[in-house]
DNA sequence: CGGTATCCTGTGCGATACTG
DNA sequence: CAGTATCGCACAGGATACCG
């Protein structure tokens, strides 16, 4: 169990470090879609097709892809009902929920201040 | 100045909505070396280098590809001091201040829970 | 010191068509 | 319904060398 980021130097992991496995992380988080899935799935769980319609412009590959991810890191859990026709939900499990509170602040904070980055920008 | 994403549906922004610039934003922010270098300035304004080594493994290029967009956005100011040798600083604007906060969290959210994501994946 | 220039690779992302 | 298959493009990202 890993506990430092170089070698002793550190008692905590450090974003910083190129040899973190936080910049994992955090670099999986960091696309296109990753922050969106997961405020979507804050409402509760959420079937494939809801997912889509919520994400405008999403494609369907691009979204599994993001879901694949976030299940492999532990953020998203995938529940199959079997049945006809198919049904499948995604979720959040608890580490996705606590990392929804920061994303978020970030996705609030981005719509908030738009306003004034445009003026910025011009 | 746009109020709204959707013609009149409305008041704020959604970054959910497929045309709201709020996506833009957002975007921008997700890459690997954004939040980073938010962070790094916090401390106060840097040099290029000082950057450079705060962010073990960015490579120039990439480092100035991502002050410039951040520069763009209105995020981060960019200083030239004339002398010899050439002095410049990057410092966060107000606004690049405003989101250091939301992504701040989401920075030390991956740290403190790093060893929870890593006990998950196995 | 603070970058540019150049080249290269990977892959994120999108569109579309198709399938169990 | 919930995806997969396939194709293709654009660009993010990295390595290295060089310049004012």
């Amino acid at each position: 169990m890993p506990m430092t980021c170089r070698t002793g130097l550190h008692d905590r992991h450090d974003v910083y470090a190129a040899q973190c496995p936080c910049r994992d992380v955090l670099d999986m988080l960091a696309n296109k879609w990753s922050a969106l899935v997961v405020g979507a799935l804050e409402d509760g769980p959420q079937r494939f097709g809801a997912l889509q319609r919520r994400l405008e412009g999403v494609s369907p590959k691009v979204l599994t892809q993001t879901l694949r991810r976030l299940e492999d890191y532990g953020f998203v859990d995938r529940t199959i009902y079997p049945a006809v026709p198919l049904h499948v939900e995604y979720a959040l499990t608890d580490l996705g929920r606590g990392v929804a509170g920061p994303l978020g602040l970030l996705r609030s904070w981005v719509e908030s201040h738009l306003d004034e980055i445009h003026a910025v920008r011009g």
